[in-house]
Order: C-alpha cells, then structure tokens, then sequence
RNA sequence: GCUCGAGUGGUGGAAUAGGUAGACACGCAGGACUUAAAAUCCUGUGGACAGCAAUGUCCGUACGGGUUCGAUUCCCGUCUCGAGCACCA
C-alpha cells in the first residue's frame, strides 16, 4: 500500500466504490430527522462546467455531508433543468434534435460533477424534458386552468365551485382576482351559451388565456425578446418589429403578491434578496377615484388610482395609457387622427426604447374633458406613453406641482400647475415630498400630508366615487412561448374554446418535427407536428417557458419516480420543503417567484403540507475569470513579458489560461497552443515570461474558462473543493485565480502525513495528550459554528492550523487523528476515505458520526473571563478555573489590563455574575 | 433617479456581543537539508521613527465629524465601487 498522498489512484478508487455501493442513496426514515439540502439545477450547456458552476454545489455538498454525520437523514439530490433555447437554436441551425444534444450535455455535465466528488442520490435524477417529469408540469397546469382565486379565503378554489355559485347567485358576494370586474345575475349566468360561459371562466381562472402586448415581427412571424430588438428593428435580418396584442397563456401570479410579500417574513433569506423580491412585487397603498369624462354628450366613470388622494385639489389634467381600453371612447371625433398617429407611434417603440428615451415627453389630446370630484372643475383628457397600462387602472390623475413626471407633462404642453403645500416652490420643479402642510385644497387645509391622505380618501368613500385601494406592480406571468423544445399544453380547442384533456391521458408528448424554426405563415415550430390534435381538435401550439418545468422541482426529488401523483402525500410530508436552497441571485424575481407562487397555489389545493418551497436561502458569488495577456512586439512574432512591454510597441493578447501558472508563461505549451505561435520567440525577464492579467466574465473567447477537470487532473477533487470554498466568503463574487491553489494542496499533504511519513504509518493506539486534545476540540468547536454560519473559507483556516499545530507536537494517536478524518470529509471526502478505510473502517466516513465538542478539553485548567466595567466595559483576560470571587476580584484589581483600560481611574468593587461576566464599578 | 450592499497590507481575505486590527493563505526575502533540483522545514514580512540589540514610540481598517475609557464594528455627512429596480402615479 501506498504511503504517499496519491489523489488521483484515491479519488477514482472511492468514487467507483460510493457509485457501486450506493453510499448516498436515501430513503424516507421516520427513525430519523431529515434535513432537505437543495441547489439550483443547472441548465446543461453545451460548454460544459467551469469552475464557477460548483462553487455552491460544494458548500452545499458540505453542509449535507456535515448535518449527515450529525445524524440528519439528508436529501441531497440533483437533476437538469433541460428544456431551453440554446438547444432549440441549436437545433434550427443543424437540425439534430435538441433532445439528443441536451442528453450528450447531461453526460457531460454528470461525469464532470461525479469528478468533484458529490454525496448526490443520482436514483432521484430528474429532467424536465422526460415525458414522465413534465407529465406533472402539464398537470399543475391544469390544476391552475381549472381553478380560480378566492379573495376572500385568500386561497386558490375550484373553478367548478365558482360556476356554482354564478348559478345560484350570480356574481353577487364573489371576491374573486380576474383580469376585469364582472357583474351579472344567476339568471344571466344560466342563460348564457357555453362559450360564453367559458369566456366568463376564463376571466378567473388561474391559468389563463388573455391578451397581451409582445414584441411581433411579421417579416419573421415570430415574438422576439426585448433584447433581439433594437431602434425598432429585428436584430437579425433588420425587419421591423411592432408592438402587438396577442392572446397568450398567463398564470395570474397577481393574485397571490399579498402572501408573496407577507410570508417573505417568515424565510431565512438574506435581506438583500428579500428586499429584491419586495421590490418587485411593489406593494402601494393608495386609493382609487371615479373621475367622469364627457365626450361630446356621452359621460364615461373613468376610475384612476392615486397614492396621493390629498393632492385631488392640484389635479388639472388626466393622462391615459396609449393602451388604455378608454382611448378609444374618449377620443372626440377632431382629435382622431392625431390620437390615431400618436398610438401607431407609440405602438412602434418598443419596450427597450421607451425605457430609453425615459425623460422625452410625448402626449396628444384626447379632446374630451374630465371633471375634477372635488372642485368641479373641468380638466383636459390627455394620452402619454409615460402611463402604462398594465399598472393601475391605466388612467391618472396629473397633479403637475407635487409629482415630477406630471410637471414635466405640463412644463411641456403648458398646463397649470396648481401648488398645495403652504411655502413650496414649484417655479423650478415639483414637490414630491410627502412633508408639509396642505394649502389650496378646501377642507384639507391646514392639514398635514399625512393626515390629509386619509382624510381625502374618507371623503371619496363618503361621496361613494372612491375606495382605498392596494396596488402591485407584480405582472400575471406570460405563460406561452412560440418555440419548440417546452412543455406542450395539453390545451385543445374545441370551436375556438380552450378545452383542458383528461388528466389521464397525460403526458402529452413533444411531437416529432422535421424542422424546428416557425412555419411560412408564422405560426410556432409545433404547427408542423403531423395530426397535433385531440379527439379531432386542434392542440395548442406554443409551448410552455424555461420557468414552468423549474418551478416545483424541489417536489418532484421527494419522489421522482411516482406515476400516480407528484409527490406522494406520505413523502411530502417527511420531507415537507427544502431547509436549505443554494444557487444565484440571478433568480430573485424570477424562478424563486415562480415557484413560491407554484407551491403557494398546490398547498391552497392540498398537494403539499408547507407553504413556502425554500425556507433558508444562500446565494452564492459568481466566479468571474481572470484573464492573462502576452505582449507582441508589433509586426514581429517575438513577445516581451509584462513588465518590459512599455519599452516596446506591443499588442495585447489574451492567452489560454490553462497554459499560465501564477502568471508565468509556459513558453513550450505556447509555441503548441496555435500554430501562429509555433516559431515565437520571448524577451523574458529574469528567466521567465510574466503575462499581464485582468479581471473579465468567464468565457469561451477570453481563454480564460478553467475546467473543474483540470484542476482534478493537477491536484485532485479534493484540493478543487478546498480551495474553491478558500477563495473567500461564499456570497461574494470573485475572480477564479489558481495563485494560492497550491497552499491549499500542500496542507492536504501535511494532513495525510500526520498518518504516513515516507517510512509508512505513523498513527498509533496512544492516548491523546492534554494539549493534542485542546486542538482537537477547538477544531470541533469552530468547524461547526462555521459550517452552520456557512463560513466555509475561515472553517478552511481552521483546519490548516490545527493541522500545523498537531505536526508541530507530533501527534500521532487515533484518539486525535479519527475524528480529524471525520471533521475534514465534508471537505475532503476522498482522501478521508482513504484514511479511514486504513484506519481499519470497512464503512463509509459518511456514514461515521460526528464527533462531539467536550469544552472543558479545550480551557484546561484557564478560562477566558470577559470582564465588563459598570455594565459597558469589558476586556477579556484568563486567569485560573476554580477561583473565588474574592480571588477573581483580586486577580482583575491587579491586572495590568484594569490599568490599561481605566487608565489610573480607582476601581472600587468588582462585581462576579454567574454568567461569568464581572462587573468592576469605578 | 430610487433601493440594498461593500470599501482593511503587495494579493485573496480574518476579527461570531464595541475590547491586543491584519488570523489563515498566496507572494516576496533570507536560511536549513541536497552535488543539484523537486519536495519538505524554519525565520521575517502594514507604514514611519529611534536603537548594535532584544525592543520601544507614533501612525494606520475610503474620507470628515460624533457617541464611548475604548470604534474595522454603532450614529451623521461625503466620496468610490458593486448589485437590483427604473416613467409603478
């Protein structure tokens, strides 16, 4: 047997052992606690893994491997979240199936993880693109067609429970979240067609089919993303793109913002995150008010919302959203042409422009003429890009002197501006600020801004043309996509209406296609699937988005295999939520929106027992590159290192990363890298060749991607691991940079030499000595509360000086060195196997327990006393276990600290707590 | 513009309740072992000043104030960087 540190034999010794013995396969176990270890699957790309994509797998695979050895019955599962655009162009260019790419991806990205050593159950794989994992997406889908949103209870209900109460009631007593309110009787409920009932239903059904505004390219017939559209124009091929209303599937997401922004209370996330999420969902409290609008002699109730209901006196104008469903009525006839040429405009831009040209101020008069509630005076009706239509009721009240997008508005078309707070000036520009007392405003003078907003909205309410109102700036979710690789509907249309299919003909397969770009007449890529119809009705063509197969994953892990339910209630209620879920903050207001508001909606329907999906949240940094460069000398193929460029003229190129070592040049692995370089010649400086580096995003065309399987190759899995959770705090973004990767080696080394020195082992049945023992456990003691904290690099720290310290007193017993091998797996699981296995174990390490922390190894026969000086001043100080308190007061009174900290000041008593606290009054 | 977070040696970063700032590691310098190299080990390493020396004194956690016996830590203001949102009425 080999006494030398051999990673490599190691590490493909046990990784073929854990695969054949199924070392971390699970099992429910109501014996034991279970501990839920979560991280965000990844997209498999077809570059593979870098260095940056294990970072939170690792500091997750420890958190696991820890809470295992403390007994945890721990669910460590991954999977692939496989449907997704890359493929599908992927697949449009060559034509091979995305499906088959996808699965060499998955290979791929499977050995590579394999390498690093990870404790995942691979039995509890998933992919959301196998028939029988997105069957339960389809299946959620339906659930959410067929059921609608209870106010009131504030739980999702069964869409048949709504339509009975529309025939007994009518919409009397219903609270219900829809796209637009609706009233009628029971008699006109049961007088209506079936179509119209369906049309009716679809206004509450939780997943929907409505109109939206998208970004359409009629040249290419397809929706292109805001990002594929600039200045109007398609990106590629420069066709012009519109803004059109389409009917596209939409999950009502709205519905559930109160308990979205409620229960983030209850979650362990960081506050950034949280605050992220908070946000977004955009909660504002406010009132909405009845504004009438004569147009020529028709009079329309136009309802606006306002957070600013004491401002009503101020209001001289009104402005519509170009999209606004009253435009079209409360345009008079004089003004229709330009109305007209303004929406067309308008309808030009896109989303990304008008982000852009933020300060432009555009508008047109609409030529009718609101009626301020209050004062009774007769204001202008205009329509301005700069309301939207999708927050609100799409409809404002402009107070040009206290909101500054209305003062520009009015700056520009010369509209009055009316101030109410006594001494503001708004010659320059608005007051926004919600200070001071009102002034202008009839019964709300003298009032403050405070008191005045509650005050105007009890008049409203009163005068019956108001209502506090709470507002979101959360959107319903877009829902469909026009692409190929997704989960179909398992939507028919039955004379035009969404029919749902039985559940139990679910899965509803991809088609096979024979090309995946949309048809000729601009329809999605699925209208070319042969007979893509149900009992002789067409099926929906557009597919479902990256988000709908991510969005209950978590669940599906529990009990991947079930054919009868998502997760088995039994199962669902062992394993209940994810305890910990570690991935990137780029999802904050996506994926973790979405799948809190999935899981919120199954828990509403009694699928599952918890009501928030993730309870404690870590985010891990990004791992940027860090790029080198080599310095031609221009026209020449000589290169000049780093710090003798400036004496030449150079160019700067970026060099592969994978041939630099501590930004030394390997000149030979150069010549071979590109044959441009084959003949190259060097001016080095002190016999080597100093390249030039820089921070940059990790990618393809920077050379600066670092293969995980690489640094397995130099320094094995464990060292990869190690030192990947070194580099700094977990949450932090940092460069990847192997300077320093070889301290980390080299302390792996000096671990496995407190077994084996050159002559063979060096470990024996010698009881442990005092101070050997004080290692050990301050080890313990810190290890744990850094792993717990998530404090991976300090935890990192820890071992290497107790490992220092245990070489430096040649400690050489297996009362020391055993549970050193137990602390380090989480870690370092390959060689600790080794070591364990040769510490005479026929088990796992992992299956080993953890050991415990007995502080009284640890102060011997001193301990720390924080001292606290009249309850604020403290210094710590050691002195002897088992003194008095006479003899402790003593011991303080003659510290040279009490002198130091009081500076000559008397100390007249010292006052010993129980807490080990003394306080000395002075 | 709004919201949140962060600024510490040559470098990555420690300091868990306000109590010796710079742990640990890299890098660098010097040394031991070696014919040599690799490997390993040891010593030094924030700055300034004084001293042959052990050592001592002062300054130092972006900048300016404040609270405190004491501030990297708490408070106010300024600057810089990062992240997110961005006409949300």
């Amino acid at each position: 047997m080999s006494t030398d540190y051999n990673f490599s034999e190691i590490e493909r010794k046990w990784q073929k052992f854990w695969a054949e013995n199924g070392t971390y396969k699970v099992t429910e176990d109501s014996g034991k606690p279970k501990f839920y270890v979560l991280d965000m699957f990844p997209y498999p790309s077809g570059a593979g893994l870098h260095v940056g994509h294990p970072l939170g797998y690792i500091a997750s695979d420890i958190y696991s491997r820890y809470k295992r050895l403390q007994g945890f019955n721990v669910l460590h599962p991954m999977g692939f979240d496989a449907f997704g655009l890359p493929a599908e162009q992927y697949a449009v260019q060559t034509g091979r199936h995305p499906a088959l790419t996808t699965d060499e991806n998955i290979a791929r990205y499977k050995s590579q993880l394999n390498r690093i050593g990870f404790s995942y159950d691979w039995t509890r794989e998933i992919r959301t693109s196998d028939p029988a994992y997105y069957k339960w997406t389809q299946w959620a889908f339906l659930k959410m067609f067929g059921s609608w949103y209870d106010n009131t209870l504030g739980k999702a209900r069964p869409i048949e429970e709504l339509e009975a109460h529309f025939a007994s009631e009518g919409t009397s007593d219903v609270n219900a979240a829809c796209s637009r309110e609706m009233s009628f009787s029971a008699a006109e409920w049961n007088s209506m067609t079936e179509k119209e009932h369906a049309d009716v239903l679809m206004n509450y059904r939780i997943a929907y089919l409505g109109e939206t505004s998208v970004n359409w390219c009629p040249a290419l017939g397809t929706v292109l993303a805001n990002d594929e559209v600039k200045e109007g124009l398609s990106v590629r091929g420069g066709y012009p793109v519109i803004q059109k209303k389409m009917q596209q599937w939409q999950l009502r997401v709205s519905a559930y913002a109160e308990r979205l922004l409620g229960d983030l209370d209850t979650l362990d996330w960081s506050d950034s995150l949280k605050e992220m999420q908070r946000n977004w969902i955009g909660r504002s409290e406010g009132a909405e008010m009845i504004f009438k609008v004569e147009n020529g002699d028709r009079t329309y109730d136009v309802t606006i919302f306002t957070t600013r209901a004491d401002t009503v006196f101020g209001v001289t104008f009104m402005v519509l959203a170009p999209e606004s469903e009253w435009v079209d009525r409360l345009t008079a006839p004089q003004m229709r042409s330009q109305v007209d040429e303004y929406l067309a405009s308008a309808a030009r831009k896109t989303e990304r422009e008008r982000m852009a040209q933020t300060r432009q101020v555009t508008g047109v008069f609409t030529g009718s003429y609101a009626v301020n509630p209050l004062t009774g005076q007769k204001i202008p009706v205009w329509i301005s890009e700069y309301v939207l239509a999708g927050y609100g009721t799409g409809a404002i009240m402009a107070v040009p002197a206290h909101d500054s997008r209305d003062y520009a508005f009015a700056r520009h078309f010369n509209l009055p501006i009316i101030p109410l707070i006594e001494g503001c000036d708004v010659s320059q520009e608005s007051f926004d600020a919600k200070d001071g007392v009102m002034c202008n405003s009839g019964f709300l003078n003298g009032m403050t801004v405070k008191e005045a907003i509650p005050a105007a909205i009890a008049k409203v309410e009163e005068m019956g043309i108001g209502r506090r109102k709470v507002n979101y700036r959360l959107r319903d979710a877009i829902f469909s996509r026009q692409r190929y690789w997704g989960e179909p509907f398992p939507i028919y249309y039955k004379d035009g209406v969404a029919v749902p299919m039985e559940m139990s003909d679910l899965p509803l397969c991809l088609p096979e296609i024979d090309k995946y770009q949309p048809t000729e007449s601009g329809e999605p890529p699925l209208a070319r699937a042969r007979n893509w119809e149900y009992n002789g009705w067409p099926i929906e063509k557009s597919t479902m988005p990256g988000f709908a197969g991510s969005s209950a994953y978590y669940l599906r892990y529990m009990d991947p295999c079930n054919d009868k339910a998502l997760v088995d209630r039994r199962k669902d209620e062992y394993w209940r939520n994810v305890d910990l879920y570690v991935g990137g903050t780029e999802h904050a207001t996506g994926h973790l929106i979405y799948s809190r508001f999935w899981n919120k909606f199954l828990y509403d329907l009694g699928y599952v027992c918890e009501p928030e999906p993730f309870r404690k949240l870590v985010n891990q940094g990004m791992i940027q590159g860090r790029s080198n460069f080599v310095y031609r000398i221009k026209g020449t193929n000589t290169f000049v290192s780093y710090n003798l460029k400036d004496q030449y003229d150079t160019t700067e190129i970026h060099v592969d990363v994978n041939i630099v070592h501590n930004d030394r040049l390997d000149l030979d692995a150069f010549r071979k890298w590109l044959p441009d370089f084959a003949s190259a010649e060097f001016i080095l400086e002190d016999g080597e060749y100093i390249c030039g580096w820089a921070i940059e995003k990790m990618s393809k065309s920077m050379f600066n991607v670092v293969n995980p399987d690489n640094v397995c190759d130099t320094y094995g899995a464990d060292t990869l691991r190690l030192y990947e959770m070194f580099l700094g705090p977990i949450e932090q973004s940092k460069p990847w940079d192997t300077k320093g990767i070889d301290g980390v080696h080299r302390f792996l080394r000096k671990f496995w030499r407190l077994f084996y020195d050159k002559d063979g082992a060096v470990f024996t049945d010698v009881k442990a000595t005092s101070a050997e023992l004080k290692v050990l456990h301050n080890l313990i003691r810190k290890v744990s509360s850094d792993i717990e904290h998530f404090s991976m690099n300090t935890s990192v720290s820890a071992f290497m000086i107790a490992v220092n310290e245990l070489s430096e007193i040649k400690c050489r017993s297996r009362e020391i060195l055993e549970p050193m091998v137990i602390l380090l797996s989480p870690f370092a699981p390959h060689i600790c196997e080794e070591l364990w296995n040769r510490l005479g174990h026929d088990d796992s390490v992992s299956n080993a327990s953890y050991p415990e922390y007995v502080e009284s190894y640890t102060v011997e026969n001193t301990f720390e006393y924080p001292v606290s000086f009249n309850g604020k001043m403290r210094f710590k100080m050691e002195l002897d276990l088992g003194l008095s308190p006479k003899e402790v007061e003593a011991a303080v009174l003659a510290s040279p600290n009490t002198e130091k900290y009081l500076g000559g000041k008397p100390v007249r008593k010292v006052i010993v707590v129980p807490s080990k606290i003394i306080n000395v009054v002075f």
